[in-house]
DNA sequence: GCCAACGTTGGC
DNA sequence: GCCAACGTTGGC
């Protein structure tokens, strides 16, 4: 049972993601305040794919990296699709990118919302113990894609793993 | 189209 | 901070 005493719905169609972020420069507790963002910033074309395959009401997994300890810390909901990402035209951002042009947007990005943070972080060592690499793509050795589909059985045992309830609709 | 060089990611 | 793994770039 989650925070306010509720019950995770999980609709049939839902599909399931994971986002990485490195929580120095945006976690969870950022996302909690900010209650929404832009997932912008994301430079690799597989993890992009992802992103472009995404539909409202998805939910994703937000996992801590480069920390101690690395893991998926909390639930966040995908809330606006297909959205180009700002970002690439900005001369002044990291993320900039001089070969995308306005009429021809190279990287797309969606919005997510704050769902909650889990009563327990589940930390990449519990989910080595718990998947393997081709149940959940995290634990792959040597991965560093960002964005990721969670299966929607791997989905549930994570949510288990981290003490959430899971109700039907 | 190959592949060496380089830059980045991310666990440890 | 180290370094293995991986993605990208660019010369040929």
């Amino acid at each position: 049972m989650g925070k306010a005493g509720q019950c995770l719905k999980l609709r049939p169609v839902m599909a399931f993601w994971l986002l990485k972020s490195e929580p120095h420069a945006f976690s969870i507790d950022d996302l909690e305040r900010k209650q929404s963002t832009l997932w912008d910033g994301v430079r690799n074309y597989q993890a992009r794919n992802f992103l472009r395959a995404m539909q409202p009401g998805d939910l994703a997994f937000f996992y801590h990296s480069s920390t101690e300890p690395p893991g998926v810390v909390g639930l966040c909901k995908v809330v606006r699709t297909d959205v180009v990402d700002p970002t690439q035209f900005d001369p002044a951002s990291p993320y900039y990118d001089p070969a995308a042009r306005p009429e021809n947007p190279r990287w797309w990005t969606v919005e997510v919302e704050f769902v909650r943070r889990f009563a327990r972080m589940v930390s990449l060592e519990a989910l080595r113990q718990t998947f393997t690499p081709d149940e959940l793509w995290v634990v792959r050795r040597g991965n560093r894609l960002s964005v990721m589909p969670v299966s929607e059985e791997a989905a549930r045992r994570l949510l288990e793993l981290a003490g959430e309830a899971v109700g039907s609709p």
